[in-house]
RNA sequence: GCGCCGGUGGUCCAGUGGUAGGACAUUGGCUUCCCAAGCCAAUAGCCCGGGUUCGACUCCCGGCCGGCGCACCA
């Protein structure tokens, strides 16, 4: 917080003291979320989503799909939330998700011991040492608590495995693991899915699904759980001849927190475009780049404040070996908008999204491990003619001459031809070796020579481009970021000023007098009216018409319908009160108009302004 | 996982070694009302297990859950 900043300005943009607590508070009372299995004393880490919080996360997750599959013409899958082991062996989250941890006898501190290792000796890349190595180097290097200086010698070094294990079959069957992340479903199914995408690249598969980690320490509510929503879009590109359509975002405002700034003694953001950033190289990657440009139209479209928002770029050390750039998505919880930050260290920032250039890391993965190809055929413009080396070993007489190890013999032989065809040129003998023996060949009987050969094309391994979402964390931010306070009539009111294309009920509709027949019955058949035009309507006829207001508002209607005596009486057709959450402006509409107009200013291809200039205004 | 603090109706809190009270919310009635109004009434609670005690929501121990710090967050 600034200095000498006025605080006068108590209007809506007044940010909540004690963001945090409100949104518990609020989330339980009006059933946006709240701890699972409470009559059981509950278990940390996990939520379940009330009526409104799933109606929100729903249309969230819908409007991502709108975005990220339909827009850019994207196809969804939905794979199993369990593996085999193999295949997190090929991901590397086997190894890669374990973490080693040694407690201290003294102080109590659980430490890395990889990174202990790591950090006191030469040794690197510790992570992949079994446990009573670990154990035994410990002892050997003599290394001591950072934190309190006793000796860790002799300490039990414990595997904590992130991934949920299971078995899959009666009995011990054979073991499987719940998905640490949804990838991995799309990156197996490539080999198939390539073929729906006609074996041309670039072509982009999405999902939306759950994930599970089972995490030491889950904390801030919602936001870092051990099961959770993933939005993840796997963008299948061929590195040398794919572009992304960049000037689709070319003009899209930014706010970039680059790897340089987080690392100079006054970083600064650097507020700039997404054409900008990627001419300059401040994004390394232009897929990475584009899909930044997509994500901030999205998130601004969902009603996340731009103010607490921004890309942050990875750090060297945060970034897996295998990604060239990698950027988060941001959001601040704390209630402090950047221009009233002092820097970019002001506030409570949280990723919702990464967003990785990957390389061909996961498919040439899963191509090591499995038996299945992970590439795509690129045909050439025209065929080209090359000279390649062959060998045709005559097996008749390698058979006889090196009995079984003649097969190996023969590979060995291709092998060298591709690497080293010099080693046949008037050659008399070549020599290959299989399994640590060498083997001389007599250079006749490999049969090498120089063939003319054409090539239509080349099998690539496509490179991943990644953008991958945490839906809860999404809509925690939108609560967060939408969670406003005013005063109505000298009360104060709280609100959810949630864009109305997201808001979990779209229409709230009340009679005025809940025991006169005549309100009550057409607001019933307002109800169906807008329920069959395919809003999410509630209908609430208790208390004054104040509360009930109230009520909507809190959990962000969008907007309000009030059947009256007013609207009933004359000779045209009935009308009713349409009131404007965070306006609370009111207009007098034509029942008959109603579904079409509120249809309208919900999927926004109406305003409720325009809606003023043609409704009688009320009061 | 370690340390500190906390856990009382739906929510937020007060309180006591003899089992509890407020505010708001909710429901019904009256009021017939366009922004949490008024009146009457109702529903609803001491996180779990063990110990000490004649008696524990209260004190002690353990667990679970939450907040914060450390660690962890591919």
């Amino acid at each position: 917080m600034s200095e000498g900043e006025s605080t006068e300005s108590a209007g809506a943009d007044a940010h909540v003291e004690d963001e945090g607590a409100a949104i518990t508070e609020l989330a339980k009372r009006r059933g946006f979320f709240f701890g699972s299995n409470e009559a059981y004393g509950g278990v940390a880490g996990f939520y379940t989503f009330g009526p409104q919080g799933a109606a929100l996360k729903r249309n969230v997750e819908s409007s991502w799909r709108d975005c990220f599959t339909v827009r850019l013409g994207n196809e969804e899958i939905e794979a199993p939330t369990i593996a085999p082991e193999p295949v997190f062996e090929a991901s590397g989250h086997l190894d890669g998700f374990d973490d080693m941890l040694v407690e201290c006898p003294e102080c109590g501190e659980s430490h890395r011991a990889d990174h202990l290792i790591e950090d006191n000796t030469d040794i690197e890349e510790a992570e992949s040492i079994p446990i009573p190595e670990v154990e035994s180097l410990i002892a050997e290097h003599d290394l001591h608590c950072p934190n309190c200086g006793a000796e860790l010698s002799g300490q039990a070094v414990e595997e904590f495995n992130l991934m949920f294990e299971t078995s899959i079959g009666p009995g011990s069957g054979q073991p499987g693991y719940l998905r640490p992340e949804t990838a991995q479903g799309i990156f197996v199914e490539f080999p198939r899915l390539k073929e729906y995408a006609r074996n041309k690249l670039p072509f982009g598969v999405t999902q939306i699904g759950r994930a599970y980690r089972n995490e030491i320490s889950p904390r801030k509510g919602i936001v870092r759980t051990r099961e959770f929503t993933q939005a993840e879009l796997e963008q299948f590109v061929d590195p040398e001849a794919d572009e992304p359509p960049l000037d689709d975002v070319r003009d899209v405002h930014v706010r970039l927190y680059p790897a340089t700034e987080q690392e100079a003694e006054d970083g600064e953001y650097v507020e700039t475009t997404v054409g900008e950033a990627v001419d300059d190289g401040v994004i390394a990657s232009d897929w990475v780049g584009y899909f930044l440009g997509v994500a901030q139209g999205w998130y601004e479209a969902i009603g996340v404040d731009t103010d607490r928002f921004r890309f942050r770029q990875h750090l060297s050390g945060e970034r897996a070996h295998y990604a060239s750039d990698c950027w988060d998505a941001e959001s601040e919880l704390d209630g402090v908008p950047v221009s009233e930050a002092d820097g970019p260290a002001d506030g409570d920032w949280n990723e919702i999204a990464g967003f990785a250039y990957r390389s061909d890391y996961d498919l040439s993965k899963h191509a090591e491990h499995s038996d299945e190809s992970f590439t795509v055929f690129r045909q050439y413009d025209e065929p080209k003619t090359v000279d390649r080396p062959v060998v045709e070993p005559d097996m008749s007489q390698l058979g006889p001459e090196f009995g079984g190890t003649a097969a190996d013999i023969a590979d060995a032989l291709q092998t060298l031809a591709a690497e080293d065809p010099d080693a046949f040129v008037d050659a008399d003998e070549v020599e290959v070796e299989v399994d640590g023996e060498q083997y001389r060949v007599d250079a006749d009987l490999a049969n090498f020579r120089w063939e003319e050969q054409t090539e239509a094309g080349v099998h690539v391994t496509p490179h991943v481009v990644e953008p991958s979402f945490g839906v809860d964390r999404t809509v925690y931010t939108v609560i967060s970021h939408a969670l406003e306070r005013d005063v109505v009539a000298d009360e104060k009111r709280t609100y959810m000023a949630f864009e109305p294309s997201v808001a979990p009920t779209a229409v709230g509709v009340f009679p005025l007098l809940s025991n006169d027949e005549e309100l009550v019955s057409l607001a019933n058949e307002v109800v169906d009216d807008l329920r069959t035009a395919g809003l999410s309507v509630t209908y609430d006829d208790s208390g004054n018409i104040g509360r009930r207001y109230r009520r909507q508002d809190e959990v962000g209607t969008p907007f309000c319908v009030t059947v009256d005596q007013e609207g009933i009486e004359g000779d045209g057709p009935d009308t009713v009160t349409v009131r404007e959450r965070d306006s609370t402006a009111q207009l007098r509409i034509p029942v008959p108009r109603l579904a079409e107009e509120l249809s309208g200013v919900v999927t926004g291809s109406r305003t409720f302004d325009e809606l003023r200039t043609e409704y009688e205004a009320v009061e």
